[in-house]
DNA sequence: CTCCAGATTGACTGGTCAGTCAATCGTTCG
DNA sequence: CGAACGATTGACTGACCAGTCAATCTGGAG
């Protein structure tokens, strides 16, 4: 009901958004069912009610997000810009994904997107999109002559997206310092790193030696 | 004894190797201590004999192998070599070391380089150290001026590491193709995308115009 | 007021599994 | 031989926890 809707804010919500706390905190596998009911300030039967088991609370955070993620892309690949630039908003999106809510990027990475075995297994292609999303941004600078030829756009697109990914996890190690002014400078900096370079490109220098 | 020794192949051993291999197919949450005794043909208690607790198992050989990596970086930083040199020695290294043994590459990446709420926590100073190792080099080379002053030396070894990490998940998830030559020449494009960017020289290079 | 349906509750169950331990084996040495 | 000791065995236990379910609540419709 439209009501009940309004008067009780969305328990299904609610339960999904302790879950990002909880799953962040104490991990996805050392937490219980009832950890994330007690974070919601719901009954423990309740979660059951909206989800049929605990991966499918950790399922749903994932696509939700992810979803967000690989429209952003698409769309950031359709825009009239230089492929640098397209880079940069992607690099931009995702950083500000993990600025925005950091708890849930936490999850995404640690729990789905890096557990080969598990989850990972079961979103395999979700994830492969976002590869292909960039690599297509890639391949396009490739085929206009800006990127190398000799680096394949799928090459290429794992190395920009793992050095986010590392980035994000300096973050959530806290290895990296978490401030917004080194949330924005990286967001550059890992454009200027991947797509120039971390050599000083001064002139005439041999690109690529042998 | 050395006779004992001899005659009975080292059960501790047979109990390191046995755990990677299941660790590596199964997950380390997702499967039993049985299982690892089953795999060394040993029985379950004798996993107690040599190990205080299956997370022991773990970290036994995460800290055997991290180790032996440290020592590989420290020993290249210290050869006399131009820096990309120096990376190219240490991505070999790393991505040999997959090669050569990626069930326990993939246990090592999976479940404690990645692990952030797990083992991740209890690892972090060793992790943190092959960072560091990484980014002496860069450093060096930004001292000498081979390399960009305006990227932190800790930045651009994320990077690296990142990228190199990104491509042993790629191999590990079967979303790149796993041959010798694949493995070759990731060596070579992962220094040549991270030092040389992905962007074609700007100098009197033909195809970019405009 | 009654009835219904969906929301909500939390006690309970069934299965799993890490870790224990007492018993047995094999070897060495006196 | 037999004592001594570490290696080895595997049945057992105690705790934990995901998922179930019958009971209760709530609010709208008749």
């Amino acid at each position: 009901m439209a009501a009940a809707a309004k008067n009780a804010p969305d328990k299904r919500r609610m339960i999904l958004d302790a879950a990002v706390r909880v799953f962040a905190r104490q991990g996805f596998h050392h937490c219980r069912v009832s950890d994330v009911a007690d974070e919601a300030g719901v009954a423990y039967g309740l979660v059951y009610h909206y989800f049929d088991s605990k991966e499918e609370i950790l399922n749903t955070l994932f696509l939700e997000r992810w979803g967000i993620m690989l429209d952003a892309i698409g769309e950031i690949d359709a825009r009239d810009l230089p492929s640098r630039d397209k880079l940069r908003s992607v690099a931009g999106f995702i950083i500000d994904s993990y600025r925005h809510d950091p708890d849930l990027m936490k999850v995404i990475i640690v729990e789905v997107t890096r557990a080969a075995n598990s989850f990972g297994a079961v979103h395999l292609e979700e994830i492969r999109k976002a590869y292909e999303g960039i690599a297509a941004i890639v391949e396009a600078a490739r085929e206009e002559g800006t990127f190398k030829s000799g680096i394949p756009s799928e090459f290429g697109a794992m190395c920009f997206y793992g050095a986010i990914e590392q980035l994000l996890t300096g973050w959530i190690f806290e290895l990296l310092p978490r401030t917004d002014e080194e949330y924005e400078l990286a967001k550059d900096l890992v454009v200027e790193a991947i797509c120039g370079g971390l050599e000083n490109g001064v002139t005439g220098r041999p690109a690529a030696s042998g």
